[in-house]
DNA sequence: ATTGTTCCGAACCGTACGGTACGGTTCCCT
DNA sequence: AGGGAACCGTACCGTACGGTTCGGAACAAT
């Protein structure tokens, strides 16, 4: 099933050749959905044989874990500087983030993917939707908690639980918007101004939880 | 396609074998997906022919659409009183709605038919994603502005556009919590107590839309 | 009783897709 | 140069489903 290379992890146990596979069932994916991803389809578009296809990935639902692995393995780029902050630039981090939020739920990529694990849901046997929430919304939601903590260290945020109060911050910042993208409905005008919507969020956010200090800071700034 | 009643409308355009039929599609779309209803499969279920579905749905998107404004039309029942309340009365009538706003999108068919809209927005010609939002979110979402406005009729509430404050509202609630059930995934304990989340968000709706009385009402309750 | 309507049950057709098998080609390794 | 592995392209098979057609039963109207 996966080869071992010399090295430790390049992609993530995909040869460069799946890897241009999968990247264009990616592209199939994204545009018709499920029913256009089809083995014939992804041979056919992919110049490879769909012998290859069921050598590399056992059968079609391999073939979609595939999928959604070699997308989540891409978002690993993270960790971005843990350095303290005034509260005016951790502000701003909290800003960004949010922002890169949206950017990220509202992706083609992202949505593709999104239904098609919820369309697998009805099958509990297919456990694609917990591996895309595993490997792709919990990396960012550790980011985003551990980007809170960092707040409350620093006496910027006060919370008890910060999987909770990441919870309320997910929920300023999303609201129905990822809801309404994977239904196909169009944005709002002004509701895709990604930049905006989240300083409006940061700003909820900062007065359900921020400390007395930051809103001082804010006020003043 | 619709047959004209003496009546104005009964249920909502269909006969009682339809509906009958349509209960049973509805029931065979929660369990197994959108592959789990076949036209084979729902004649087996409603016994009734192929025949007669083709004859009253003209085809299955027809009949998808069928069931969608079917659904729809039970959820109707709404309109709650409009009498003027004190501050601990409408923040209570707040929860109240937090608190049935979770339970429906936790629902079952709700979960069945949002997962049947999200897997048909690939194809834009389908407008099954739109019916969906239109029929069923609109018409709650309409009951949430109006409840809002009421509050800030009544000074419970202070803000400028309704709808925004609304959907703060909406995020506040919701959270991920409807995408993680789409998605399959299993609400973690206490996040499964309704009741308690309703509160807390309207606790924190309030500290971001109360106006002065009502938090002074709050904090001396 | 006869006629007509409605609808069930079942058989049928065409298509599309998942999965497999096979011949031919390229490329690497020895 | 020779051998073998990987791979492409295609043809093929079985199945499942959407949609159509037909015979016959139940039932109402006349």
């Amino acid at each position: 099933m996966a080869r071992t290379a010399g090295t430790v992890a390049d992609d993530s146990d995909f040869t460069p050749r799946q890897a241009a596979v999968l990247t264009c069932a990616l592209s199939l994916l994204v545009e018709g959905g499920e029913k256009g991803l089809t083995t014939a389809g992804l041979a056919r578009a992919a110049n490879c044989s769909k012998e290859s296809l069921y050598k590399w990935f056992g059968d079609r639902d391999g073939l979609l874990e595939a999928v959604v692995t070699f997308q989540a393995s891409k978002v690993r780029p993270l960790g971005a500087s843990e350095s303290a902050l005034d509260a005016a630039g951790y502000r701003r981090r909290l800003v960004t983030f949010a922002h890169e939020l949206l950017s990220v739920l509202a992706g083609d990529v992202s949505l593709a993917l999104n239904r098609l694990a919820i369309g697998q849901a009805s099958r509990p046997e297919s456990p694609l939707g917990r591996l895309l929430v595993e490997r792709g919304k919990h990396s960012v939601t550790a980011r985003g908690r551990a980007l809170l903590a960092a707040g409350r260290r620093q006496r910027h945020l006060e919370f008890d639980d910060a999987t909770a109060a990441y919870s309320t911050f997910y929920g300023l910042v999303v609201r129905d918007v990822h809801l309404r993208l994977l239904l196909g409905d169009a944005l709002e005008p002004g509701e895709d101004d990604f930049a905006a919507q989240a300083e409006a969020a940061v700003n909820q956010f900062c007065r359900l939880y921020g400390s007395q200090r930051s809103v001082e800071a804010l006020s003043t700034s």
